[in-house]
Formats: structure tokens, sequence, C-alpha cells
DNA sequence: TGTACATCAGTGAACGCGCGTTCACTGATGTAC
DNA sequence: TGTACATCAGTGAACGCGCGTTCACTGATGTAC
């Protein structure tokens, strides 16, 4: 257990400096994507110079691995609250669209075109992983057998390289699940999000909750 | 008709060294990613002078707009290609995913993180939208009718939305098994090709099959 | 309570970089008579 | 076939820009005696 430490006022102070750089680096990205975002602007922005930001931050490229790794926590936040509260998989899924739609752009930080060579920091793995473990939690209701042929076929495989399971008991109906809620709700709002459905007319919204009902059935 | 002219010498060589510029793009794409696309560095792996390439292309902005159109008719072409000699909606998805695997950055230049404010060229909604067609085409067979009640709901809800299919007469069940074909196969190949599925030791083509098996039965 | 020192936030000048892009030009290639 | 001219590819210097980052510094805030 951490020790209270009573927090100075200099300390208060950095946190609070600290996260107004994030609160505009966030604005920044949502405005021009990661790319175009620039610690001089930012320190523009907040009325100070620019080489100031390096009492806060290291790099650039620091900067950017927290938004990221704050990116991923605020999800794992929002999947674990909606887990909490006893929500099944579609109740996980509504609160990912939800948490998505907040933000498209810290949404495509996590999901979006990876940048060659550029590594996620390392704790973002786990923080993954504890989403991934909600999912399996809650796809293992209903516990129906598997009746479909193609299905059983995939969940076999899936149960023979459970790897990124293995600490989870979850049976290989739930594997599948979770990928399939996974990989579906992804596609719908990535397109979503980019924009490629605009035009069509149609409500992106009864796509998702049509693709959640064949989830949960 | 275009009437047949002769191609000057010149005019070969023009259009040669265009598409050697492209290639190199494409290289440098696959490298660093779209932001990672440099003039000066394309003329520099040529050998000529960055001022030159300004004979060939009028701006950066023009080169990264013909590699969009030139990645979605690509993509074109492999569905249409597929579509021709007779592939079902498993056959395209199976053209879809050879096409995005042998160069995942070109796929997501096309269905990747959209940089906020930047307009893709008017032309390629003209090929999206043959892209679609396609599709639909496909997704007419099997023609049952829709037993699931979720899916007869969607269903309807695209049937009093089908502006983007207005000119086609596929039936409301082909409008939403073709959506099911997008979304589905673009949420598993994002995924696997940004290498969120790595490390996790299952086989993605065998998601994908799974998938494909469920949109054509 | 006051003084001496340490800590730390922030400044402004400067560096080097690579970028897209312009401009006036040279020299080669093609065309017309 | 040869000459005069037009077309066009490519050069090299230059411009302005914004970037991340360093450095030596000033001045304010906190700490120890």
């Amino acid at each position: 257990m951490v020790t209270a430490r009573k927090e100075t006022p200099r300390e208060r102070y950095r946190a609070q400096l600290q996260a107004e750089v994030k609160e505009r680096a966030w604005q920044q990205i949502a405005a021009a994507g990661a790319a175009g975002l620039s610690l001089n602007a930012i320190a523009k922005q907040m009325g100070i110079s620019g080489p100031a930001l390096y009492r806060y931050f290291a790099s650039r490229d620091e900067l950017i691995t927290e938004l990221i790794r704050d990116a991923y926590r605020s999800l794992a936040d929002a999947i674990r609250t909606a887990a909490a509260s006893g929500a099944d998989l579609a109740g996980l899924g509504h609160a990912l669209r939800t948490w998505a739609l907040a933000d498209p752009q810290r949404y495509f930080l996590v999901y979006g075109t990876p940048v060659p060579g550029y590594r996620a920091p390392d704790d973002t793995t786990a923080i993954a992983s504890e989403i991934m473990s909600a999912l399996l939690d809650a796809a293992q209701s209903p516990a129906a057998t598997t009746q479909d042929d193609t299905d059983a076929r995939l969940e076999t495989h899936l149960a023979d390289h459970r790897h990124w399971a293995a600490d989870h008991p979850a049976p290989p109906a739930a594997l599948r699940r979770a990928l399939h809620f996974w990989t579906r709700l992804h596609g719908i709002l990535s397109l979503e999000l980019a924009g490629h459905f605009t035009g069509m007319g149609f409500d992106p919204a009864q796509l998702y909750d049509n693709e959640l009902h064949h989830l949960t059935r």
C-alpha cells in the first residue's frame, strides 16, 4: 500500500499543469489528428514558451505515449464500470460505442492506423488483456452449447490456441463470442467514425444493435 | 470513344517517370506511413532534384490524392475481377483479404484513420459505390427469406433508407448482407493489419473464414 | 521571525533540420520549313 | 538533310516555415537553521 503523503502545493500545481497540457493535446489531436500534435503550439495556447513544457514531459514522444496509455486506461475503465454494474455483452457493447463516439480520435489512437515502426508502450498490452478479461466474463452467458458447425470448428481452433486467455476459465464458445464482439463492433465503429457511412442514409446504431443481438443470442 | 493517338516518346517517358514516383511513394508509405511521405526524399531516391518532381505533380497533396484514387481503383478492380469470374460473397471476401494483406498501408489509406479536415477526392465515392454494387450483386444469393427477427427488423430499416443502393435492385436481405460483409470483414482485417492479434496465437484466417461462412449461409 | 540557501518554473536566444515550394536558368529533345 | 525555333526536363539557389530540442539565465517559491 502506498503511504499517503501530503501533496505539496508545488506538486498540485505540477499535476494540474501537466493535465492541462494533455487536455490541449487532445484538442489538437481532435482537430488535426495525432500527426498534427505540436508541443510549441500547445505552449503558445497556454501562454507559455515552448521549452517550458520540457519541465513536464521529456519529449514529444513521451507525451504521445502517455496519451495512448490514458486512452487505453479510459477505455478499460469504461468497460470495467459497465461490467461492475452487471452489464451483459450487449451492455459492454453500448459502453464501447458511447466511449468511441465521445472522442473519435481517441478511439483511433487505440485502434487506428499504426505507424510502421512505432511500438505502443508495454503496459498497454496489460490493459488490453484486462479489457479482454471483462469481455470473456460477459461472453460466458448465455452458456448455450454451440449448434453451428462452422462455429464449432472455430471454437476448436481457439481452444487449441488460447494463449491470450490462458489465465481465464472461459469455455471455447466464450472465446469465440469475445472475438466476434471485438471484431464486429470495431468494424462498424471504425467505419462509422471514419465517415464511410455518411451519405448512405441508414442509422449505424441499428446496424450496431443488430450485431449485439446476434452476439448475445 | 477516345481516339487512339500515337504516344510520343516524351509522353511515354513522362508516364514512366510518373509511375516511378508513385512506386517510390508507396514504398515510403509502407515504411513510415502516409504522414512520412516526402517529395524531397522521393527525388533523392530517384537521383533527381526536388523541384524536378513539380513537372509531374502540382503538389504533395495532389500526389497523395492520386495515390488514394489508385488505391480505391485497385481495390475495385480486385473485387470486380473476382466477381467477373463468378465468385460468390465468400469469393469476394477472399479477394478482399488478399488485396488487403498484399499492402497493409494501402488498405489503411482507404479505410484507415481519417485526418480531420481532409476530404477524399470526389471520384472515390463513385468507385466506392462501384464496389458496393458488386457486393450487392453477390449478396443476392442465396435468396433465402430472412427467418431471424432481429435481421428482419434491420432489413426493414435498410429498405426505408436505401439511398446508397437506390439504383440497384437488391432486396433488403442483400442490403443487410452487403453491409455485414463490409463491416465484419473490415473489423477483422483492420485489427489484424494493425497488429492487434499478434501474440494472441490464433489464426486470423480462420476467424475470417468463419465470418464468410456466416455471411453466405 | 528572519536570514541563507536550495529547488524549481519559466524565459529567450539559438541550433539544426527537413519540409514544400518558387524562380530564373541551362541543356536536351522534338518540330516546322 | 539542314537550319531555326519551340517545347520541355531538370538544376541549383533561395525562401519561409515550424518543428523538437539545448542551454544559460532570471526570478519566484519553498526549506532549514
